[in-house]
DNA sequence: GACAACAGGATTGTTAACAATTTTGCATGC
DNA sequence: GCATGCAAAATTGTTAACAATCCTGTTGTC
């Protein structure tokens, strides 16, 4: 999620690391959907875009795929991620277990500057929304989450759940309401107050209620975009392939 | 870590994919400490011992280097990792806060199908402790914790925790005490116990118990086996770097 | 004798060409 | 008209060679 200050100087000179930056351009565009879920990506066409090898676009394959943003199929090429329907309660449900136990930490370890940084972060979020600004709102509600983590000073959590939030971003892009709700930036200052009360079970609900939220304003009924569904449109049930 | 069922037939043919054979024996022998913690990996030789490119040779290192198994140098090469004490501590509070949530799912939704999946796993695991297979006895106990994950019905926490079980063992296998103690397999049964209680808090505190003495019975206070610390054997602070 | 510069070898990083596979378009036959 | 088979194009998978970098041992100098 184009973080905007982490620029990872090399080795203290001023090299940047061209993979890097691929892995965060392709990113992008996944999450701003102008890679489209399902959408075929051919190795020989981005090495030309990115003016390197086929190989370091292979190497970058690998990590998205990892990551779950892309889906790498052997001699067929890799394909933009089309979480389904149950994959995305999964993810929350994975958050939910994950975040619990990030907020219960948090609250027991607060602090006036811990809770000042919170509440400096929610600022920009309120900024960014009263701008209007949509996509700036999204991500920085996704570095929210991401903060909570590092208070925590646990370093693996905060890299899982780093890779989580970005599969929570695509999944979001792809089934969010027609109509952006955004009601999400109220709701981060409800959970600073939970988080601030000393209470680790008042912390770890309200965390357990947002998470439902942001799942619950998601579109999760309807069929996938991108891959029409003839069966449900035509009011039929799809032949099965077998039997 | 070497699971023996699941051969993960390809395309239904018989034809097995020679990627995955090669990580998995490469996790194999880091586990089992035939590759010891900090040794060079060299490409070619090991394009050379299983018979394919130094590409692939490649690939399979992003993959370990993402599950933290090993350690990639820009232009220096790949190394076997050695986590650090703080790591270690890191990797079980991480766990902690994961399994805690595991624990708890599957507390309350425990049936008594599933509570004898779990003293099936249990007689297997003090069979082999029994026979003395020590190295079946720590793969098993792995398998335990997985098993419970698995139970949560999530694959996302599924996947994720069975990376940090491997990285876990890799911890073990490095600082684990020089006479195995192995107290293990009767905190599986009070475990077992705590879960069946139906009460998720009584089975997440055992969990963190568990996962607390594990830690607590590695020798996480010597300096790490090979690298030798000159410092610490002659009695003297090591220089510091800078000012 | 200690230290720096240097050359040779080893190892990683990169590129381009080739092989294998899949997809696509077209022609053929029913 | 529709399915089948075939061939060409596109794409992925693999290999080998070359370039860049790092490590090691040696030599020369102070």
């Amino acid at each position: 999620m184009a973080k905007a200050d982490e620029t990872g100087s090399y080795k203290g000179s001023g090299k940047l690391r061209p993979e890097e930056m691929i892995y965060q351009e392709m990113l992008d565009a996944i999450l701003d959907r102008r890679l489209e879920p399902g959408m075929k990506l051919i190795e020989e066409d981005l090495a030309q875009t990115f003016g390197v090898s086929r190989a370091r676009i292979r190497a970058t394959f690998l990590q998205l795929a990892h990551d779950k943003l892309i889906n790498l199929v052997p001699n067929r090429g890799a394909f933009v991620s089309e979480p389904t329907i149950d994959e995305a309660i999964e993810v929350f449900a994975a958050r939910r277990m994950i975040e619990d136990g990030v907020a219960r930490k948090v609250a027991v370890s607060m602090t006036d500057e811990r809770a000042a940084q919170i509440r400096n972060h929610l600022d920009r979020e309120h900024d960014a929304h009263h701008r209007g600004d949509h996509r700036a709102a999204i991500i920085l509600s996704g570095e929210f989450h991401l903060l909570l983590a590092r208070l925590t000073g646990n370093l693996v959590i905060e890299e899982f759940l780093e890779r989580l939030i970005l599969r929570s971003s695509l999944i979001i892009a792809m089934y969010e309401s027609p109509q952006p709700v955004d009601c999400s930036h109220t709701e981060h200052d409800d959970l600073l107050k939970a988080l601030t009360s000393g209470d680790p079970d008042v912390a770890a609900a309200e965390m357990s209620r947002h998470l439902d939220a942001i799942r619950d304003r998601l579109q999760l009924q309807r069929p996938k975009p991108g891959k029409t569904d003839f069966a449900s449109i035509f009011g039929r049930n799809p032949k099965s392939v077998a039997s």
